[in-house]
DNA sequence: CCATTGGCATACCGAAAACGTATGGGTTGG
DNA sequence: CCAACCCATACGTTTTCGGTATGCCAATGG
């Protein structure tokens, strides 16, 4: 069962005439005859009735009809949604997001992204620090707002942005009386800690920061998020220091200032599969750069 | 866009593999290898994401995966519906009939035929004596239940059964008290007639009758039905001579009587276009034989 | 580190199918 | 009775398809 065979069909079936479809085809009479004659010797029943006057459908012929010219559009727009996936004007983008960019971002993001691509499925996924990776190399998201960047073989990382880290404390700390706090005021107090990129407790940012100034912080406890570290320091069991952009959906009763001679920042980050190849990355990354520029 | 390509595409597709797919579709692995590759270049986008370990869809190939199946289903079930109309498994017979046979065939005949062709689609229309033929011939009926019998050069008729002819009166009437009624004593009377076949007079049974028998009735009335002749028997305008078989919707206050040295009958006939090759005339004919055998 | 394996892609050839041109046959209408 | 119209058939050419042989690449294992 050939799909030309089917189109040729429905031609012959809509001119009621072998002729005037063939003209319509672009192609010589008889090559149209000979191909409607074996679509009736494959069905093994005539498909039309011949008369003086041109054909004319049997009743087979119109129980095939109907399903036929389904077949064909539906053949034809599959090609079309390939083409149109393919292009980013359709398909599904699952995002995945950071907890701590959820505030500052989506709600400014998410509107964007329809605004661009509405023909998309959008899907909103919020990503732990510790499964992030595996999300994105099982392809359960498309592309990961990340804070911090990702670093793998893998994965295509694009910086979009970057964020000054802070001193999170209870607004009843006495270091909350300062407008901008010393590194040296932090030497042995207890630090909420956050997991490291890379599996790597060197890695990451605030290490880094207290190596170069030469403090040494205990760690109080390690939480996944920066609200649950959030929630620990209200509560009086240490300090923690965090990008700024967490302050959006900090608890009341906290305060947030900036550390004298620091000007370190965490990056924020676009990641995705390197053999990704949707165009709605490309898309997502401009809508992501846009918003976060603003922050 | 051929239908053997989206076959391929699917096998592929649910194989993750050229190799199996190639296997399943009992043919070599090259080959399907570069149909797949066509396609791809028809749709202008890769369809498959190439790994060292088989295949696997892309979105766009997935956007492609659900409609080529359907489109793949449908032209099949295309194929298979117009073989069951052909075979008469399937499909529509528009059934007319004549409303004389209505009340003594049409209560047995319907259920017989549903139960012999339980997947068609049924449809009954009652013809008047006067567009019988152009019903037939314009397709509006498929198989018509005639009395008496049509004849045409395009219509193919079969005889199954006959109904005398019998005299209709209102009870009150002289002649009711008869058990047969011998011709003689129609001269002169008033004859309430109907439509002669082929639209010419002489070609009517009754005028047949009643030529042999050199009666003479003046005509009162020309009405459609057997059942509007009655009425007007009923109302005392003159008598009638119509099929035995109408008894059975005859107003009260009919009687029917035998015509004594008449054995004079009507036709039962079913009839079709001579080109209508739809399997179901047949299967049509043999209820309609089975259940006329039986009045 | 090299050999082997598994999987897809490419090249080439023979076979099948489709298309075009030429032509025949049947019916309609002047 | 001839011309016009329409579908069917025949035949040669061209396109396309499928099979075999082979290459390339990555992963695996000794």
């Amino acid at each position: 069962m050939d799909l030309r065979r089917l189109r040729y069909f429905v031609a012959v079936a809509e001119a009621r005439s072998v002729g005037k479809a063939a003209e319509r085809l672009r192609m010589a009479q008889p090559p149209l005859s000979v191909q409607i004659r074996k679509l009736e010797a494959e069905i093994g029943a005539p498909l039309f009735r011949r008369g003086t006057r041109g054909m004319d459908l049997t009743e087979a012929g119109q129980a095939l009809l109907a399903r036929a010219s389904e077949a064909l559009a539906l053949a034809a727009d599959g090609a079309e949604a390939a083409r149109a996936v393919a292009s980013g004007r359709r398909g599904r983008l699952s995002v995945g997001y950071m907890f701590v960019l959820a505030n500052a971002v989506l709600p400014r993001l998410i509107p964007e992204l329809r605004r661009s691509v509405p023909g998309v499925d959008l899907d909103f996924a919020e990503l732990s620090a510790s499964t992030r990776e595996a999300r994105l190399l099982d392809r359960s998201v498309t592309v990961a707002l990340c804070m911090p960047a990702i670093h793998h073989p893998e994965i295509q990382v694009a910086r979009i942005g970057a964020q000054p880290l802070m001193l999170v404390m209870p607004i009843r700390s006495p270091l909350a009386r300062l407008n901008t706090v010393p590194m040296a005021r932090l030497q042995g107090r207890p630090l909420i800690a956050l997991p490291p990129p890379d599996q790597d407790p060197a890695s990451s940012a605030v290490a880094a920061l207290l190596r170069r100034h030469q403090i040494v912080m205990p760690i109080a406890s390690r939480v996944e998020t920066v609200h649950s570290a959030m929630s620990l320091v209200l509560a009086g069991e240490g300090l923690a220091i965090v990008p700024a952009c967490a302050k959006l959906g900090a608890p009341r009763g906290i305060v947030f200032r900036p550390l004298r001679d620091a000007a370190d920042s965490i990056d924020i980050a676009v990641c995705w599969r390197r053999d990704s190849q949707s165009p709605l990355i490309r898309t997502f990354l401009k809508c992501a750069e846009k918003i976060v520029a603003r922050l």
